[in-house]
DNA sequence: AGGAGTTAGATTATGTGGCA
DNA sequence: TGCCACATAATCTAACTCCT
């Protein structure tokens, strides 16, 4: 079985690169670092990204944030006792990684994320002791940062939805930006393909070991993904192997928790061909919802003098009744446009949900994503050129570490 | 006869609801 | 998740009709 006009594929040495790593790093695409099913890196983004959340100053000033396994594994949904053992994968690459910063005018500053990433076994704890140098991208965006976008990526119910979320996203923020079409990206995918990045096809046995058979297949400059999954994977391996399973349960399930809870909107269109118009492939529409927000929005609604400001950071500290910061009542007020009544409507709101770990977060979530016409997701920088999109930020850092793990190879 | 355009029917898949 | 049953859909192909 062939397919039709399939996209291709991957350089020999990016095979060798990935024998390390897990199965999806191998099917990764050239210049694409797909983490969708590349557990270590998605659980890796994952764990920073609540690092990130967690984010304090040490004694000597240093960013440090502590995280506990169970604490992950409940976050994540992650079950299972190897977490730890995922966690040294996790440290180890995290190491690596440098943050890349990159200004309009074309200057840029490159560094390195994390000094020291240490486990302690026993009591379940790691602890990421971030570059001092950076400590003004994260420490002070920790509010904007965690607050807007760390909910969206933990909220995916399905799996299959942030996993698609990040092919999907990976993807469109590789593609050039396009005048025409504007931010509408078309992403397009063999149907065997994207099961496999996706994971509802896995090339590894239940020891961990790769098929000899596929791995000559992947070798192959031009991949026949169709071949891997109808020919050489065990069925055991297979799930959701009829194309209607796999829609309704997978890719349906996914693109409308995706459309429901993502900054991105997805469509797809079915490729068919042959007898009975047999889906090969899928072409994805994929938008960024909120990249024409007119940046003149913020500036409308005039900063407040010092004197008014401490009386309406009274009034949220009034309104909520927990202990909060007026860093955060602040940061709160910021995002609400010094709108007190959406402060008010966004903790009436909180109140009313379970399980909120970061109440400021959520909130900051409610009144940007649900209840405001203009959603900006933006990590702000100390200056305004190095304001970077959270997304896009996750993907430089995960490009630079691409990069590292290219070099390394070289 | 040979080519182009149509079309009915065959063939193969998918969509859905539902059940274990 | 997997799979069955029934309904529906998509595409292919051989046969048929025109036309030059």
């Amino acid at each position: 079985m062939f397919i039709k006009g399939r996209e291709t594929p991957m350089t020999k040495n990016e095979i060798a690169k990935s024998e390390k790593t897990m199965f999806p790093d191998i099917l990764k695409k050239s210049n694409f670092l797909i983490s969708s099913v590349y557990r270590a890196s998605l659980l890796e983004n994952k764990v920073l990204a609540l690092a990130l959340t967690k984010v304090r100053l040490s004694d000597q000033g240093r960013p440090v944030a502590t995280l506990r396994t169970k604490e992950i594994k409940e976050v994540l949904h992650v079950t299972g006792n190897a977490m730890g053992t995922y966690l040294k994968d996790v440290a180890t690459s995290l190491a690596g990684r440098t943050m890349f910063i990159e200004s309009a005018d074309g200057s840029f500053k490159c560094m390195s994320l994390v000094g020291v990433v240490s486990y302690e076994s026993g009591s379940g704890t790691m602890e990421i002791k971030f570059e001092p140098e950076i400590k003004d991208y994260i420490y002070d965006l920790k509010a904007n940062f965690t607050m807007l976008n760390i909910p969206m990526m933990l909220s995916f119910r399905s799996g299959w939805s942030y996993r698609l979320y990040e092919l999907l996203s990976s993807r469109a923020y590789h593609s050039k930006y396009d005048k025409e079409t504007g931010n509408v990206f078309h992403i397009k995918y063999g149907v065997s393909e994207i099961k496999l990045h996706l994971g509802t096809v896995q090339i590894k046995d239940d020891k961990g070991k790769i098929n000899r058979d596929i791995q000559r297949e992947l070798e192959k400059k031009e991949i026949d993904y169709d071949y891997i999954v109808n020919e050489l994977v065990h069925e055991k391996l297979k799930s959701f192997d009829k194309w209607c399973d796999f829609k309704r349960r997978v890719l349906d399930v996914a693109v409308n928790e995706i459309n429901e809870k993502s900054d991105i909107s997805v469509k797809y269109d079915l490729m068919r061909s042959g007898r009975g118009g047999k889906i090969y492939g899928i072409d994805f529409e994929v938008t960024k919802k909120d990249m024409n927000v007119e940046p003149t929005v913020e500036e409308e609604v005039p900063t407040p003098d010092d004197v008014e400001l401490d009386d309406l950071i009274d009034k949220v500290m009034d309104i909520i009744d927990e202990k909060i910061k007026i860093s955060q009542a602040k940061a709160l007020l910021k995002v609400a446009n010094y709108d007190i009544n959406k402060i008010e409507y966004a903790y009436e709101l909180a109140c009313k949900q379970e399980n909120i770990r970061n109440l400021i977060g959520w909130m900051t979530s409610a009144i940007q994503n649900g209840y405001e016409d203009n959603p900006i997701h933006k990590v702000k920088g100390q200056a305004p050129e190095e304001t970077v999109e959270f997304d896009e930020y996750m993907e430089q850092m995960r490009l630079e570490h691409f990069a590292n793990m290219e070099k390394e190879s070289e």
